[in-house]
DNA sequence: CTCCGGTTGA
DNA sequence: TCAACAGGAG
């Protein structure tokens, strides 16, 4: 999940020989591009796209067509910065990153309507189960429809990505069961991990021939771990996929779980991700995908409540029965992107914007939280 | 409630 | 420099 910015300082630079850094208390990492652009200048974003299943040394190794991330732990000093930091650098670097982060911008106005108009032009989505629009059975907030229409306009004015993105752009040039396939690695990537790099991680795995199930299962997990490295929480998830590989060829002949229960089932695979596979790989919508950003602006407007009280929910699962008990159903996809997108800049976890918000007068928490927050409490609203 | 591993804002 | 973050597992 995205955190709050998509500005300028990104300095993110797959293949190109870039080193970015982090510091941490314990820990110091950082990261290099094997091959360089230097090395083969035409040729570097596209290494080998045979499927290298594989040997008994792991790929990374044996292989230098295959494009790895070196992690280095505990290095005892900060790292330098190969390539120059200073401004007209950084300006190339906004240049070259924002295409990118436009592509994932989403694009909900356009799905919005086409789905309400419930036309089939849809290209890429292959299962077409209709989704009966189910009457809502709670009572509705006053105002939510004024209040949604207000944020999808502070949306389109300002675009934030989504860690969707990387889900519905995963192999979109598959076929539907790679594709699906791809949608669920994609998810399981992706928590955590902003969606440029996911959709890297997802490139590389692509590349390598490694977003089928029997070519997962073949690999060894090193080479899945420094194929998907800048992917938060590398390790587990490589873990994660390699079984999950094993799961879809075994009980599910290669494809993924058709439904909430058995996509539960797989390891890495919580609830927030079962719905977005299911609404995005099946297209099929079972329910409502809550993140907290959903969580938290559901809560701060009043839209959601433990059952038969006014106390705010407590988890993202409360968030989402509540949510589907009167949100209209055609609003269940929409919604996620709406709100997480309102919530990376505007109503943000952590000072929120209130006075950038338009909604805001329709918003029982609003300026609740102020902005120099610091004598509210000690104890600050989480919400 | 903590850990996972890296990024980010303060 | 360091704690908060974000989904899932334990």
């Amino acid at each position: 999940m995205l955190a709050l910015s998509i500005a300028p300082q990104f300095c993110f630079g797959f293949g190109v020989g870039r080193t970015k850094f982090s510091m941490s208390g314990t820990t110091r990492y950082f990261t290099r591009a094997l091959r360089s652009k230097s090395n083969a200048p035409t040729s570097a974003t596209a290494p080998n796209p045979e499927p290298d299943p594989a040997s008994e040394s792991s790929v990374a190794a044996s292989a230098p067509e295959v494009r790895v991330f070196v992690r280095k732990k505990r290095a005892k000093r900060t790292v330098k910065v190969p390539e120059k930091e200073d401004g007209t650098e950084t300006q190339d670097q906004r240049e070259s990153v924002l295409p990118e982060i436009e592509e994932f911008a989403y694009r909900r106005p356009n799905e919005l309507t086409q789905s309400r108009k419930s036309k089939s032009s849809s290209d890429a989505l292959v299962v077409e189960k209709q989704v009966p629009a189910s009457k809502p059975r709670g009572e509705s907030p006053a105002s939510w429809e004024e209040v949604l229409e207000g944020i999808r306009k502070m949306r389109g004015s300002a675009n934030a990505p989504v860690d969707t993105m990387g889900c519905e752009k995963a192999g979109d040039t598959l076929p539907t069961k790679e594709r699906r396939f791809a949608v669920l690695v994609s998810s399981l990537l992706s928590s955590q991990t902003k969606d440029h790099v996911n959709h890297g991680a997802i490139q590389r795995l692509l590349q390598n021939g490694l977003l089928t199930p029997e070519a997962i299962s073949k690999a060894d997990e090193e080479t899945i771990r420094n194929l998907i490295y800048p992917v938060g929480f590398y390790t587990r998830k490589a873990a994660n996929l390699k079984k999950v590989a094993n799961i879809c060829l075994t009980k599910y002949d290669g494809d993924i779980p058709g439904s909430i229960e058995e996509l539960l089932s797989l390891p890495g695979i919580g609830p927030k991700m079962a719905h977005l596979v299911m609404n995005v790989g099946w297209n099929n919508v079972q329910g409502i995908c809550v993140d907290t950003h959903v969580h938290r602006i559901c809560n701060r407007l009043g839209w959601v409540s433990r059952s038969g009280t006014k106390q705010k929910t407590l988890t993202p699962e409360e968030t989402r029965k509540a949510l589907e008990r009167w949100l209209p159903k055609e609003e269940w996809v929409p919604i996620n992107p709406l709100l997480v997108g309102f919530g990376q800049t505007i109503c943000t976890p952590l000072r929120p914007r209130c006075g950038e918000c338009s909604v805001s007068e329709f918003c029982p928490s609003a300026f609740k939280e102020t902005s120099t927050s610091p004598s509210k409490s000690k104890k600050p609203n989480k919400l």
